[in-house]
RNA sequence: GCCGAGGUGACAGAGUCCGGUAAUGUGAUGGCCUGCAGAGCCAUUUAAUAGGGGUUCAAAUCCCCUCCUCGGCUCCA
């Protein structure tokens, strides 16, 4: 079995090998919380979580880190740093704010079904890390020191531009509004920020007073705990640049170890009824939103019907139609679990359709995690039991089979509905006000044996009824126990 | 302007690298099953490859041109 994955630095689908033998050391990008997580973020991590997951089935050991951006990312329209904004507009500290919308971005994250890395690693734990690197990259002569900020001198990297295939040439100059004038070229980018005055998110330094730039949070907390090199980088394709260069100028401008990262994988955007999302069209979907008008299992289905590389289009039709395959799915474990409780007595005639079926569906896996063909090759399982158990053509052993392979598959991309119990109190209320009324009928007819018979099976169910001057009471009996 | 990704049935979405019968799901229609319903099964969905030109026995696929959409070009997942 052989796992291939497009990677973007050479723009090619190569075979994945991991620089240590049965481990696989991934970084993704993360969030930065000074908001809510939206579907888009949603669809980059449910991307990241199948592959970890599809990684773990194929036998590796899994070092999964993301970062939490809680300093230094900066607006571009005013320069300010995003939290340090917010935390002025909520007057709230910063790291409130933080706080505040990474506890709902994890809580989102969790009904989505993602497993949490194994490192979530806050900017602001690692500021000796990044200390340590701009340090390092001035000693390199990479960087330079301006009026207490620092700065990385691109023009002295010379594979600048390599990930996003950009010649440093024809970068565009001074489009947007300079708000670091101390640049000596405006596509340097930020390693140290001088701080405000009265800016709450600062921390001494060699030079003085400040904060960390965006991009070297992730070369900081990357190369700590992985070291100069390492296997699997991911993020949106949105990312690439600059945020990804500047990675790689950063790292290999420290350590010359060439590649930073084997393997850079990008997911594609996501659109709105077609249309990119963002806040001025409001058409902006927060994650937590979703999950409360559509489940986790039919997001996460329709994340995984288009390939992660292209943008996906959000309506609330797709969704619909991945509920309602969700619903197919469950139809069919109801039916697996009914028919195995008492099965014919037949010889396994569909085991081997099974295993051949999940081998196409491992195989298309195999292949930049072709997701839309992987669940082609699912229904195809779904179609096939349903197809043997209508023709009684089945044993035990081919419905136990179907089973374990419909959890294994539809695992990947936690599609498989949890067998949840949807009987609530409203839902007994119904049923019982039901009762009432069916018995009530029944002792109008005088079918005095039928009314008998349902007091006397709810009793033995731990129901009592009273048949008082205000009309019939039900109430539940203390329980033997 | 520069760089990149795309345009496929009623809808979503594969196939394009490596040319030869256009996956899969939803929807629709008919049938089977059925007291009714649900679930499921079978069949059909007849001219679906943005447009034009070229190469070829053969093009969604390769080449050229045009049109359109989206992303990036120091905010982004």
């Amino acid at each position: 079995m052989v796992l291939k994955l497009v990677n973007t630095m050479s723009g090619k689908k190569e075979i994945f090998k991991p620089l240590e033998e049965g481990r696989v050391k991934i970084f993704v990008c993360g969030m930065t919380d000074y908001d809510y997580m939206h579907l888009g973020h949603g669809r980059t991590y449910a991307f990241y979580d199948l592959l970890t997951r599809f990684l773990k089935f194929l036998g590796y050991k899994i070092y999964y880190i993301q970062n939490i951006t809680d300093v230094g990312h900066l607006r571009e329209d005013t320069g300010e740093d995003r939290v340090a904004k917010k935390a002025a507009e909520e007057k709230k500290a910063p790291m409130e704010v933080v706080d505040f919308y990474m506890r709902k971005n994890l809580e989102a994250a969790d009904r989505l079904r993602l497993e949490r890395p194994n490192i979530l690693a806050r900017a602001t734990g690692h500021l000796i890390e990044i200390i340590e690197q701009v340090d390092a990259l001035l000693k390199n002569g990479y960087a330079y020191e301006a009026n207490g900020s620092v700065y990385f001198d691109v023009t002295k990297f010379r594979d600048y531009g390599k990930l996003s295939k950009r010649a440093l040439k024809k970068l565009r100059k001074g489009a947007r509004v300079e708000t670091h004038s101390d640049k000596k070229d405006p596509r340097d980018f930020a390693l140290w920020i001088k701080a405000p005055k009265d800016h709450m998110l600062k921390w001494s330094s060699p030079w003085g007073l400040g904060y960390p730039g965006w991009h070297i949070e992730d070369t900081a907390i990357a190369m700590k705990y992985f070291g100069s090199q390492y296997d699997i980088h991911g993020g949106a394709i949105d990312l690439i640049f600059p945020h990804h260069e500047a990675e790689i100028a950063q790292a290999e401008g420290i350590t010359g170890v060439e590649p930073y990262v084997r393997y850079w994988i990008h997911t594609g955007m996501l659109t709105i009824n077609g249309e990119p999302m963002s806040k001025s069209r409001g058409n902006y979907i927060k994650l937590l939103d979703a999950l409360a008008e559509h489940s986790p299992e039919a997001l996460r289905l329709w994340m995984a019907s288009s390939d992660y590389r292209k943008p996906l289009d959000y309506s609330r039709r797709n969704i619909e139609d991945a509920e309602k395959n969700v619903k197919k799915i469950s139809n069919v474990m109801e039916l697996i679990d009914e028919k195995t409780a008492k099965p014919p007595k037949k010889r396994p005639s569909f085991v081997k359709d099974v295993q051949r079926i999940e081998k196409q569906f491992i195989e298309h896996m195999e292949n930049d995690v072709d997701t839309p063909h992987a669940l082609a090759t699912f229904w195809e399982l779904i179609s096939l039991i349903n197809k043997q158990i209508d023709e009684n053509e089945y044993s035990k052993e081919d419905l136990e089979t179907a089973r374990e392979t419909i959890v294994k598959l539809g695992g990947f991309f936690q599609i498989i509905p949890e067998k949840k119990k949807e009987i609530d109190e409203k839902m007994v209320e119904g049923l019982m006000d039901f009762l009432v009324e069916l018995r009530q009928k029944f002792r109008e007819e005088k079918d005095y044996e039928t009314s008998d018979t349902i007091r006397r099976k709810l009793r033995g169910l731990g129901i009592a009824f009273e048949d008082t001057a205000e009309g019939v009471k039900w109430r539940i009996k203390a329980r033997k126990t």
